[in-house]
DNA sequence: AAACGCCTCAACCGCTTGTCT
DNA sequence: CAGACAAGCGGTTGAGGCGTT
């Protein structure tokens, strides 16, 4: 394959356009359309590449772009495609009408990669992470705590709060732990959803997809759960969604996976295709004609019950309500919880 | 007020993919 | 089938804005 000749042939301007810049490339696409990026410099009488013309437009200039902080909905759209998709940026931006690649690419990289390493997850896979560096922000909080016991009994409420917010985080934790070893792929006892024994049904990604949504999970805290881990009691927030209040994970489909054809898993894509609020489409994404899903492997539906995680989470989890609570897990974690505001 | 450091985001770079000849 | 070209895509850069010292 050859490669395009890049913009640097000399004579050709290159850094930020000029308002005038702006308007004659304007002028001449609404005029004429963008035809061949290539010519285009030429007949609208712009000393730029053609690439750059088309990165002015698609990311600026183009008139249906949607300007302005990321709504928390759009946030949320985007943590959930992006543990489905990765750093496809250009897909997740179909599902997010007016926003550009570009655009949700840095407020990838600026904001939300942030929020998760902030939180201990790993932004790539979604997951808890288990190396020291996650460790870090409760290493930080003993720090202050021992600072706050350095100064002694004036600070007594401090103390009384820092102790608190520890006693969670710990607790957090432990679950956050214990069911990230339930969910390795070689650990047995999580039996009904590995990959190991569900390969005929569920790929890796899937799989990844819905680790990433237990984890999650583990912060809507269910006050009547009992936890497998030492004395750690759950701690239970103003935020706390219970489990009651929860769907029922029969009437949740297998979240959408980029590799399933939608004639192996019709009801997934018509849902996406649909948008937003469909009764089809639980994860809230909205929908795209622009988007397409590559149909290189399939994965039918997945058939986890009710039963076969309740049974396989075992306390962890100790309700129903698996794959459902995906977007408001989200939503808890990074938008209402004190401690990553 | 000046210097400094951090953050944001528009723009660029280079690779990949798709299409045409 | 191979090569050339066009367009798309994701990663990276750096100018400018802003807050802090």
């Amino acid at each position: 394959m050859g490669r395009s000749p890049c913009c640097d042939e000399s004579g050709l301007k290159k850094g930020p356009w000029t308002p005038e810049e702006d308007q004659k490339l304007m002028k001449y696409i609404q005029k004429n359309g963008h035809g061949s990026w290539r010519a285009l410099p030429k007949l609208a009488g712009l000393n730029r590449c053609g690439k750059s013309c088309r990165l002015r437009w698609t990311n600026y200039l183009r008139p249906d772009i949607k300007r302005g902080k990321f709504s928390q909905e759009e946030e949320q759209t985007i943590l959930n495609l992006h543990s489905i998709l990765g750093n496809k940026w250009s897909a997740i931006a179909g599902h997010l009408p007016g926003r550009t690649d570009n655009e949700i690419k840095n407020f990838w990289n600026t904001h939300l990669k942030k929020k998760l390493i902030q939180m201990g997850f790993d932004p790539m896979t979604h997951r808890p992470r288990t190396d020291i560096f996650s460790s870090l922000p409760h290493l930080l909080a003993l720090v202050n705590l021992k600072e706050l016991l350095d100064h002694g009994s004036s600070h007594q409420s401090c103390w009384d709060e820092q102790a608190l917010r520890l006693q969670a985080e710990a607790s957090q934790m432990a679950r956050l732990q214990y069911l990230q070893c339930l969910l390795q792929p070689n650990n047995n006892s999580f039996g009904a959803a590995t990959p190991n024994n569900l390969n005929d049904f569920i790929d890796m990604e899937t799989f990844n997809l819905l680790n990433s949504l237990c984890s999650s999970q583990l912060d809507i805290q269910d006050p009547t759960a009992q936890y497998p881990v030492g004395d750690f009691q759950p701690v239970v927030q103003d935020n706390s969604v219970p489990f009651s209040h929860l769907p029922d994970l029969q009437t949740y489909p297998t979240p959408p996976n980029k590799d399933m054809v939608n004639d192996q898993a019709p009801d997934q894509f018509t849902a996406l295709s649909q948008g937003e609020n469909s009764p089809n489409n639980p994860w809230n994404i909205p929908s795209s004609s622009n988007t397409t899903l590559s149909p290189t492997s399939v994965a039918p539906p997945m058939t986890v019950t009710e039963t076969s995680v309740s049974n396989n989470l075992g306390d962890a989890c100790s309700t129903s309500s698996y794959a459902g609570v995906a977007t408001s897990a989200w939503s808890d974690l990074l938008f209402e919880d004190p401690f990553f505001q």
